[in-house]
DNA sequence: TTGTACGCGTTATCAG
DNA sequence: CTGATAACGCGTACAA
């Protein structure tokens, strides 16, 4: 039964090394060794076997070197974000930190729904995904993914966790308010009010913190009804700035949770006749740019540095596939994008 | 050398089949027997290995089954879109129908880069995907995808090639631009005019040759001054509406080739003094929800049902890995999704 | 310098 | 009813 199969070199499989070999006229082994550059080999012959690669267009077959390396190079990117504005940056970080490792992801959008979760898990486990990275919403801590006793390195990027012994990478949302609300008062604004998403949201209170910490720093303070928490929505920013004018028409800036938020409240401000930034400085959060840019005027507004976040935890993913382990919680530092919504860029620079 | 390893059911790696028979006291032919469901075996038996497999969190090894079958459950889907919101509904189009097969999905950024597109293909190939899902830019048609003879299946989605032989899936633009017209004409509209994107992008030509053919339908004509074509922005929308409105200030209908351009062309006419949709009725492109419903008013506009396009992408894929050929460029309706910002839902209903 | 043989984890076939 | 063995494609000690 066992004939050696048709020498034929049909084209409709690929090539394997034992194509290869035959062409060659040497064994798999000696074609191994000629591809990888191991052992011994004449130099004639290592060449004829590349040659006969090449004409057959060999490919090694990744499942192979997985099922001995036991690393399969790929890693799972689990995400809830349904429109990807968080995703995309992420993922671009990922791959350059992996792309180099010749790392392949695996993305899949969870929606929010606990049995796809399990499923796409048991998928993953079963690829033999070398790690994970778990995206999700910042309000409420996500518990732990149901991984069982797997030993698969986890980074959560962009989430909570229950799990104190998990890692997860964070921006620092504190330093990020400091930022917005130091370019305020470098602008010469004192009455600084803050408008932003639902107040549970630990990114709420955090940013709201580092606001307050830097108005401190100047001697001011952030009294209660200059800070209005609601949804992450253009529509919110667009009524809070009506109900803020009118109870106090001295506010001269706007730091605003989210870059919709301050597209809202750009509206308003237009419509009730303030002149932005001469009369009202704005300074927006996140930095999505498409919404940011195009606002009038264009919005300064602090970047979370999603991709230098997706590029860490490939790292630190990296690093714990090597067995390095680590545990805790992460802030990376956000950073100031300078547009036009604070008056010149002539105020940019000595940030920290 | 080869004695039988140690004993100890050691938890750090994964336990093989192997362990499995080794703890229910059977070889490994029948432990996959037992777990499978296939041949004759005692119940008795095969309660054993059942349990013996949930007891050491037995996960059989894909990569494996992938290198028996020749298939891996696997797909690559390429992008270029770096915001993500063309990836994402797609994305979401193709888990849903791969999810059922239990497909994974390799996602990569190509970020329009010939060098990465390269390498990342490579890999790929090396980890045996089933097939390819190719999204890309929709103005000029990209080049065949660089797999050499590889048999692997590909399908073009939201993307547009120079290979006539490849099978493609895009929007239909003509039809989406017919749907705005209608619905505008629906609602008592005459003097319509078009702000879109660049000229040379097939989808802006398609799109207004579906204007003027619904307009034709109703004896009316879309003169070459009231289409005009610039950028896929929000800036642009701003700017086209201005020098529409000065020199053709009897318009009472705006199709934008964006929600972006919408947004922006509102922007433009609120400033003017122009109601919308009383003075001026608005539809716009690509129903980007959180652009579209947040808009003043709230934008009605041409969903290009991404979503169901990935599904269907996916399905030809599965087919095409299944062996079946399809080459060509299908076009896949748009449908209208009404808001407010031509008046009352009530025109809507006769839909093709 | 090259060939042989084994193993990675699993399934399937065939023998017992 | 269960066990042994080949095979998937490749790398690699070890033998020749």
């Amino acid at each position: 039964m066992l004939i050696a199969d048709d020498a034929a070199p049909s084209r409709r499989t690929p090539a394997t090394i034992r194509d290869v070999a035959l062409a060659a006229g040497v064994t798999v082994g000696t074609a191994s060794k000629a591809l990888n550059g191991r052992g011994q080999l004449r130099a004639e012959t290592r060449e004829r076997v590349r040659a006969a690669a090449d004409r057959l267009e060999f490919r090694p077959n990744d499942l192979v070197r997985s099922l001995q390396r036991g690393r399969t190079f790929t890693v799972g990117l689990l995400t809830n974000d349904s429109f990807g504005r968080f995703t995309m940056p992420l993922l671009g970080g990922i791959e350059d930190a992996l792309g180099a490792a010749e790392i392949l992801v695996f993305l899949s959008n969870l929606r929010d729904d606990p049995e796809r979760e399990a499923t796409v898990i048991t998928s993953l486990l079963a690829k033999q995904v070398d790690g994970l990275i778990v995206m999700g919403r910042r309000s409420d801590p996500r518990p732990p993914l149901p991984v069982g006793r797997s030993r698969l390195p986890i980074v959560y990027a962009n989430s909570r966790v229950t799990d104190p012994t998990a890692l997860s990478l964070l921006p620092d949302d504190v330093q990020g308010g400091r930022l917005a609300t130091e370019h305020l008062l470098r602008a010469g604004r004192r009455h600084l009010a803050h408008v932003t998403g639902p107040a549970h949201w630990e990114a709420v209170q955090h940013r709201r913190d580092g606001m307050a910490a830097a108005l401190a720093a100047h001697g001011l303070t952030l009294p209660e009804e200059r800070v209005l928490c609601g949804a992450w929505t253009e529509a919110w920013g667009y009524a809070a700035v009506g109900r803020l004018l009118e109870r106090d028409p001295a506010v001269d800036a706007l730091f605003c949770g989210s870059d919709l938020i301050a597209r809202g409240a750009l509206d308003a401000l237009r419509e009730q006749g303030r002149l932005v930034p001469d009369d009202v400085a704005v300074v927006g959060f996140d930095n999505w740019e498409i919404i940011a840019a195009a606002a009038r005027p264009p919005l300064t507004t602090v970047d979370m540095n999603l991709h230098d976040l997706g590029q860490e935890a490939a790292r630190r993913l990296l690093a714990a596939v090597a067995g390095e382990v680590a545990a805790g919680t992460i802030r990376l530092p956000c950073r100031l994008v300078v547009r036009a919504s604070c008056g010149g860029a002539n105020l940019a620079g000595s940030d920290a």
